[in-house]
RNA sequence: GGAGAGGUGUCCGAGUGGUUGAAGGAGCACGCCUGGAAAGUGUGUAUCCCGUGCAAGCGGGAUCGCGGGUUCGAAUCCCGCUCUCUCCGCCA
């Protein structure tokens, strides 16, 4: 969530940046915020007043017993006891005014950083970079829910079968691609400075709200209700919350984790004909790499995690283009967004394969994540993280680009993990 | 799942109603001592909020697992929750 403090220095500059995201009463929703919050110090000040008071004299009570004046301390200890119904409400209003404060800055998305244009869909998001020419197939190729089947790699009507649609089941070399991915990816990334974490695939209530799934998305995640624990959508959230509640040393940033993980998502309401098989599942694979930074540097790093992105498709030789999200488009959590995107040649489609985003303190305010500077002084960290990489996309990707009348083609990168080089 | 024990500051650890934000120790930082270091010695060493100030700071409030209660006053008493540990059971 947005910092008030923020918000009551830098009101305007608030509501251009969110009107970049398309939300129309982003005065509103500021101004009520800046409300409670006037209230709430006012609130504050009056307890703070009338228990500095009752503390003092409490004090005196204690000092007057001890000097065996019972007398005088019980005609204080009455007087005393008539401040306790006014404490009561102010301290009420006080934690009320508090509790719709945060209540409120929930509901505020994270303002977009200034190079974020404004826009409403996918279609005002900014190209900023294409590489790799554009496959031509030959005729009679096939989109990769054919191919899946023609190889027998992935099954959906067993995945079916055993949990429901959007489950498939990897089978012998399917099975075995999945794994040389992972350990490509993780390999990679560890090349790239990123120390590997395998983090539980299950968080509590409090992870949820720390990297913002909760409050209001929870319908995006499986919820295990005889436990309140949630099933993971990304390894971010595991992983970024392992720094909840900590104040780490200047020496300790930046910190840099890649985690693989499944990630669950219920999608619900977001199928329809062009998210057919592998485009859109509810488990599905995920290498994710996650960056704590100072402010000063996220940027830089935000630029990094791309270059390191890119880097991985162009191993694995897919054509791919990188977009800048505009306001519209991006999550509710972040401040700047890239989107990787490689071309599916068969769909004849450009299929997201990584997010990365740089959220600023948006989650770090959230789950109390700061760093001592050298002078000692505490300050809100920035965290980002992307997809290095998503899986199913890329083996569409990979099975429609590399198919030829003897089979798919595996990439030079991938052969010393899958052990062969060739899927026919 | 059953029984018991316990959650105090960076760490260890004292503390069963009244200047206790919290003894003592360790660690760490700075100073003294030293040719330098160790030892010794002195000082300091949590976070959040409100107010004030350009700032360093200063004033006030809150926080001893979390939430509630009793009381003029709670780390200390009561209730609920949670987590950890030990034993038993079960088990990859």
């Amino acid at each position: 969530m947005l910092q008030i403090t923020y918000l009551r220095e830098h009101r305007d500059t608030a509501i251009t940046g969110l009107h970049k995201r398309g939300l129309q009463d982003a005065v509103q929703l500021i101004d009520r915020a800046l409300e409670i919050d006037q209230l709430r110090r006012t609130a504050q000040a009056r307890a703070d007043e009338l228990r500095a008071l009752s503390n003092a004299e409490s004090k005196k009570i204690g000092e007057l017993m001890k000097a065996g004046k019972t007398e005088e301390a019980h005609a204080l200890r009455q007087r005393v006891a008539q401040w306790k119904d006014e404490l009561k409400k102010l301290e009420d209003n006080l934690a009320q005014y508090e509790e719709e404060l945060r209540l409120h800055l929930y509901k505020i998305p994270n303002v977009p950083a200034q190079a974020v244009p404004a826009g409403k869909s996918a279609d005002d998001n900014i190209n900023v970079h294409q590489h790799g020419a554009i496959p031509v197939l030959p005729a009679g190729a096939l989109p990769h829910w054919d191919l899946i089947k023609k190889y027998d790699i992935i099954d959906f009507e067993l995945g079916n079968k055993i949990t429901g649609a959007g489950f498939p089941v990897y089978k012998g070399k399917g099975a075995k691609l999945q794994r040389a991915l992972i350990s490509f990816f993780l390999d990679e990334a560890e090349k790239a400075g990123y120390s590997e974490m395998m983090p539980p695939h299950l968080v509590n209530e409090a992870s949820g709200y720390g990297t913002g799934q909760l409050p209001d998305k929870e319908g995006q995640m499986y919820c295990v209700t005889a436990d309140q624990l949630y099933l993971i959508p990304t390894a971010e959230v595991p992983i970024t919350n392992l720094y909840r509640d900590t104040i780490l040393n200047e020496q300790d940033l930046p910190v840099k984790h890649v985690g693989y993980t499944p990630c669950f998502r219920r999608e619900a309401g977001s199928w329809g004909a062009h998210v057919r098989g592998l485009n859109r599942l509810h488990q599905f694979d995920k290498v994710e790499i996650v960056q704590i930074r100072k402010p000063e540097e996220s940027y830089r790093a935000l630029d990094e995690m791309c270059a390191y992105v890119q880097s991985l498709i162009e191993k694995l030789e897919l054509p791919y283009r990188k977009m800048l999200l505009c306001g519209g488009d991006m999550g509710f959590n972040s401040a700047m967004t890239y989107d990787m995107e490689v071309y599916a040649a068969a769909q004849q489609r450009w299929l997201e394969v990584s997010s990365v985003s740089n959220f600023e303190t948006y989650q770090a305010n959230r789950m109390k994540l700061r760093y001592r500077d050298s002078k000692g002084k505490i300050h809100l960290l920035h965290t980002l993280n992307g997809s290095a990489l998503a899986l199913p996309r890329i083996v569409a990707a990979l099975l429609e680009n590399n198919q030829d009348e003897k089979g798919i083609r595996i990439p030079k990168a991938l052969i010393p993990y899958t052990g062969f080089d060739r899927i026919s």
